[in-house]
DNA sequence: GTGCGTGCAAACGGTTTGCATGCTT
DNA sequence: AAGCATGCAAACCGTTTGCACGCAC
């Protein structure tokens, strides 16, 4: 887990044109929020990003950063996580993974599952529409967790 | 699909025994609830359910549809479903399925998909403490949405 | 009769929006 | 210079909660 929010020069190249692509400017608070996200591990909600992104951008605003979110997830550059809580959970685009979600702490981690990446679909699904994409989401209680409620 | 909220005597029989093994009391509002989730295959939101529902329980309100559902999905009875939209979606318990979800109305419907249900999970996930449930989520757009857009 | 479940209305929390100002292009 | 992006504050909408009454047990 980085500790640094610090992209690669290729990353940081990457995210700059894909904004140009979108006809997006690239503003000091985009990139900010952008490396906030590629650089963390654990799918945080606007609120966390906002909190970590206020320790260096003290005048970041959280609509500012729901405005943000909301813009590169809808040009592909992000993706909201499908979760079963009220909060919106983000994740920076990356190599093709799956979800765990622990139901007690609601810490996401991604796992790969390439037997599932190239299983051929159910005819069922073949025939239903456009398939844009498939994910495996599975819920449980992480062993953290598991030990805290042993201790309780 | 069943357009009448008519479960069978075993269905009922069923619902009755999960209350009773819950400790809750089984109030004509809860049935109601039960009735017309576990007939409904498109994993109505509970604004969507309520509306359905006025139509029989006309005094039935809004905050009863969500405490209700909170409650059956606390107990097990019912699910929340995976999704990446802000109003909360629900479904019956029923047998081992998937979900392909219409990115452009929403409708979200069930498949079949045992090749993924045997399948074992890959070693990180079963390091990762205790796993509830495993669940693939489809995003696509269905055909009816992909046929109005073409004439747009 | 006891106390859980319901309806009502008000509060809540996450998210969105209108507007004036600032900064990228 | 032109207009998209931001910050602020207020609105919004789905959901939750406190309270008094009603109904299942």
């Amino acid at each position: 887990m980085p500790k640094s929010n610090i992209l690669t020069t290729g990353q940081e190249d990457a995210f700059e044109k894909a904004c140009r692509d979108a006809g997006l400017r690239l503003t000091h608070q985009r990139l900010e929020i952008y490396r906030q996200l590629a650089t963390s591990t654990d799918h945080p909600s606007a609120e966390t990003l906002h909190q970590r992104l206020r320790r260096d951008n003290p005048t970041l605003s959280l609509d500012t950063v729901y405005r943000t979110l909301a813009v590169f997830a809808h040009h592909g550059i992000i993706n909201k996580v499908e979760t079963v809580e009220s909060q919106s959970r983000f994740e920076a685009k990356r190599m093709r993974h799956h979800h765990l979600i622990c139901s007690r702490c609601k810490e996401i981690i991604d796992f790969q599952w390439h037997h599932i990446d190239e299983a051929p679909l159910p005819e069922e699904t073949r025939t239903w529409g456009r398939i844009d994409n498939k994910n495996v989401v599975i819920y449980g209680v992480c062993n953290k967790c598991l030990e805290a409620k042993k201790a309780s």
